[in-house]
DNA sequence: GCAAGGTC
C-alpha cells in the first residue's frame, strides 16, 4: 500500500522544481479550478520514512490567511482609534485565495501525511503553519505526532532536494509565532495611528482646497519618510567652511603631474601658510618612493534584490518599484530566478558554467560568454549574505533579446552581464604610486595603467581606465618642483538623497524586505509626504560658488560598495553624501511640507523614541528574534510593544496642537 | 480610506 503524502510550497515556481527533481520528470500535471498558476504535481516517491508513496506536489501562493479587525471596528468612525489597541482581529481567507484554500482541504482529506515546502526564513514558518492549520481543520489525523512535517532547504538544486526530502524535520512554532507578532502589531498600531492621524490633520488640509488624502502612519513608511527628511535638512541647514591646501605640479619628460597632499586639506588657513611657506623653504622636493605593484578591480558580487534596485536607479534610470516588476516578468516568463533574494554567494552545487554556455546563443553578451564557457570561467566571488532560501539573481535561460520589450530588455542584459561578470576574472592592473618630501610635506601622485579588462568587456556599468602614464621618477631624485601654490575651497553641501542611497539606507537599518522596499518608497509618494526630481534638474539648493578639493587618491577599487555603507559624512569636505559614480540623471527624493511637518512634529513632541526613526523597527527585530529563541513569548512581545505604543499615542493626543502647529507652519505657511 | 508581509 502506497503511503499518500501531500506536500505544499510556497510558491509554484518551487513546486514545480521539486516535483521534477523527485520524480525524475515523471510526473502528471493538474490544474486546480479557480487559479491559472497553481497546479497540482501527482509522482511516486520512495520517502526512506514512509516507504513508496504516490505524491502530491501543490503551492499556496505567499500568505493565504489574511487579518483584519472584527467587522464592527472595520468602519473608521465605529470607534475611537486607540480602541484598535485590543480590538478582536479576525482571521479569513479572501475570496482569491478560497480555490488554493479548497484544493488543500480536499487533497488533505486523501493524504496521510503532510509535508510543508515553504521557504526557510520566518514568513515561511508562519505560511507553513497557515497550511497546516487549513489541512487539519479538514483531517484531523495529520495533526497526529510525525504526521506534518517540513522540508528544510535552502536553494532547488536537485541533490538538495532529496536530501531535505529524505530528511523532514518539524515547523518551527516559535519563528510562526514571531511573524504572527509582527503581524498583529503592524496591524494595530498602524490603523489606529493612520485614522488617528487622518482624522485630525486631514480636515485642516482640506480647508484649502486639498483632496481628501490619508495620513497614514506604518512601521516601515514613517522611517523611510525620516530619511528623506534628514537629508534634506542636512542639505538645507549646511554651512560651507573654507578650506586650504597645498597643490603640487611638477612637469617631466613633457607630461604634468599633479600631486596631491598628504593632509588633503586644513581649515586653519594660518597652519597651511606656514607648512606652505616651509615648502617654498626648501625649495627642492625629494622623491622618497617610486613603487609599482599589481592592482585590481574586483568583479562584482552575486546579484541580489536590494542591489538589482540600486544598479537600476543608477544605471538604467529606473525607480525601484519598476526594476522589481519588470524583474518579476522575467521571472514569470522563465528566464531567470526569483528575483526577490537576499543572497549574494552561489551555491557551490549549482553548474554555473552550463547557465553560462546557454549565453552563449546569442545577444550583444554572445563573444564574452563563448569566452567564459573556452576556459575563461572563474568562479563567483561569495558575498556575506544568504537567505537559504533563493539563489543570487541570475539567467536560467537564454532568450533572444529580440523578443522582449525595451524596457525588459535593459534589466534582462543588465542581470545577464552582472551574471558573466561574476563568472570572470577581476580587472588588472598595475599601480605606481610617487612619493615627495617637500618641506616638511608629504605629497603623492598615483598612476593607474590597466592591464587586463576582463570582466570590465561584459560590465560596462563599471568604470576603470588607465591615467595618463606617470613620468619615470627615481627614488632620491631631488628637482624643484614647477608649481607649488596654495588653494583655497569651500566644503559643499550633500546632494538630497537619492534612490540608492535610500534603498541602502532602509537595508541598513533593516527597514522592509527585499520585496517590500521599493513598496514602502511607492507608498511614502503616494501620500505625498516626498516629491522626486532628476538629480541636476533644478539647480541645488544654496550657493552655486562651490568649489571642491580634489578627489582623493584612486585606491583600489576593488573594494566594492557594499551593503550598510554608512550614510554621508557630515560636514567634512569632500565626504558629500554622493554616492559614488555618475548620479546625473538619478531621482533625489526631497519631502513635501507635509513630509516635514509630520516628521518635525513629531520630533517636537519630545519622545524619547522616535517614530521616524529606524529604532522602532530594529527593536521590533531584535524581539522577534527573542521569540524564535525562546527567550520571549508571542504574548509578552506584542503586550509590551503595544504599551509602548500607548505611551506614545496618548502624548500624541495630548501633544496633538504642536502637530497641527507644524502642519500649519510647513503646510499652510501660517507661522508659528 | 488604515500596516507590512507573502505572492501571480
Amino acid at each position: 500500500m502506497a503511503t499518500k503524502v501531500l506536500c505544499v510550497a510556497e510558491k509554484p515556481s518551487i513546486a514545480k522544481a521539486v516535483a521534477n527533481h523527485l520524480s525524475g520528470n515523471q510526473v502528471t500535471v493538474h490544474n486546480v479550478q479557480g487559479n491559472q498558476f497553481i497546479k497540482n504535481y501527482q509522482f511516486q516517491y520512495n520517502f526512506p520514512r514512509w516507504g513508496h508513496s504516490d505524491v502530491t506536489m501543490t503551492s499556496v501562493s505567499g500568505h493565504l490567511v489574511s487579518q483584519d479587525f472584527n467587522s464592527r471596528y472595520r468602519q473608521w468612525r465605529s470607534c475611537d482609534p486607540v480602541e484598535l489597541f485590543e480590538a478582536p482581529i479576525d482571521k479569513y481567507v479572501e475570496n482569491d485565495k478560497k480555490p488554493i484554500e479548497r484544493n488543500i482541504e480536499v487533497r488533505a482529506r486523501q493524504s496521510e501525511v503532510l509535508f510543508i515546502w515553504t521557504d526557510c526564513d520566518r514568513e515561511g514558518e508562519n505560511i507553513g503553519a497557515e497550511i497546516r492549520d487549513i489541512a487539519v481543520r479538514s483531517n484531523r489525523l495529520l495533526a497526529d505526532a510525525g504526521k506534518t512535517v517540513r522540508a528544510h532547504f535552502s536553494n532547488i538544486e536537485r541533490a538538495h532536494i532529496i536530501a531535505a526530502a529524505r530528511n523532514p524535520v518539524t515547523i518551527d512554532e516559535a519563528q510562526s509565532n514571531a511573524v504572527a507578532s509582527r503581524i498583529e502589531l503592524d496591524l494595530r498600531i498602524g490603523a489606529s495611528f493612520t485614522r488617528n492621524l487622518t482624522m485630525s490633520i486631514q480636515p485642516m488640509l482640506q480647508d484649502r482646497g486639498g483632496e481628501k488624502q490619508v495620513i497614514s502612519y506604518g512601521s516601515c513608511q514613517f522611517p523611510t519618510l525620516g530619511f528623506v527628511v534628514e537629508r534634506y535638512f542636512r542639505v538645507r541647514n549646511f554651512v560651507p567652511e573654507k578650506f586650504w591646501s597645498i597643490k603640487v605640479m611638477h612637469e617631466k619628460d613633457g607630461v604634468k603631474v599633479n600631486f596631491s597632499w598628504a593632509r588633503n586639506h586644513l581649515f586653519d588657513r594660518m597652519m597651511v601658510v606656514i607648512l606652505f611657506e616651509r615648502c617654498l623653504a626648501a625649495r627642492t622636493a625629494r622623491v622618497t618612493k617610486v613603487q609599482t605593484k599589481p592592482t585590481s578591480k574586483w568583479k562584482p558580487l552575486p546579484l541580489t534584490t536590494v542591489e538589482l534596485q540600486k544598479c537600476g536607479s543608477r544605471f538604467l534610470r529606473m525607480d525601484s518599484q519598476r526594476v522589481m516588476h519588470l524583474a518579476e516578468q522575467l521571472y514569470q516568463k522563465g528566464w531567470i530566478s526569483y528575483p526577490r533574494t537576499e543572497t549574494d554567494q552561489f551555491d557551490r552545487g549549482m553548474d554555473l558554467q552550463a547557465l553560462v554556455r546557454k549565453q552563449t546563443q546569442g545577444g550583444p553578451w554572445q563573444q564574452f560568454a563563448h569566452h567564459l564557457a573556452n576556459g575563461g570561467f572563474s568562479a563567483p566571488r561569495n558575498g556575506r549574505n544568504n537567505d537559504k532560501a533563493h539563489p543570487p539573481i541570475h539567467p536560467v535561460n537564454f532568450v533572444d533579446p529580440s523578443v522582449l520589450n525595451a524596457e525588459e530588455r535593459r534589466v534582462h542584459e543588465f542581470i545577464v552581464r552582472r551574471f558573466l561578470a561574476c563568472c570572470s576574472q577581476d580587472a588588472k592592473g598595475s599601480m605606481t604610486t610617487v612619493a615627495l618630501l617637500y618641506g616638511s610635506e608629504t605629497f603623492t601622485a598615483y598612476g593607474l595603467t590597466v592591464l587586463e579588462r576582463n570582466y570590465l568587456d561584459v560590465y560596462p556599468y563599471d568604470k576603470w581606465t588607465s591615467s595618463q602614464e606617470l613620468p619615470d621618477f627615481r627614488e632620491g631624485e631631488v628637482f624643484v618642483p614647477t608649481e607649488a601654490r596654495m588653494h583655497e575651497g569651500l566644503t559643499s553641501p550633500p546632494g538630497y538623497l537619492t534612490e540608492p542611497e535610500l534603498i541602502a539606507l532602509m537595508d541598513a537599518n533593516g527597514i522592509g524586505t527585499d520585496a517590500t522596499m521599493a513598496e514602502h518608497i511607492a507608498k511614502i509618494k503616494d501620500r505625498k509626504y516626498v516629491e522626486t526630481r532628476s538629480q541636476g534638474a533644478a539647480g541645488r539648493a544654496g550657493d552655486d560658488d562651490i568649489s571642491d578639493d580634489d578627489e582623493p587618491p584612486p585606491v583600489n577599487a576593488g573594494r566594492g560598495r557594499g551593503r550598510g555603507r554608512g550614510r554621508g559624512g557630515r560636514g567634512g569636505a569632500g565626504a558629500n553624501g554622493r554616492g559614488a559614480g555618475t548620479t546625473r540623471g538619478v531621482q533625489e527624493f526631497i519631502p513635501t511640507t507635509l513630509g516635514v511637518a509630520l516628521v518635525e512634529g513629531y520630533e517636537s513632541m519630545g519622545f524619547e523614541i522616535s517614530l521616524t526613526k529606524p529604532f522602532l523597527r530594529k527593536e521590533m527585530e531584535l524581539k522577534m528574534k527573542a521569540i524564535c529563541e525562546g527567550r520571549k513569548t508571542r504574548q509578552e512581545v506584542v503586550e509590551e510593544t503595544l504599551a509602548q505604543y500607548r505611551v506614545v499615542y496618548n502624548r500624541t493626543q495630548q501633544r496633538l496642537e504642536d502637530l497641527r502647529a507644524s502642519v500649519r507652519k510647513y503646510v499652510l505657511g501660517q507661522g508659528e
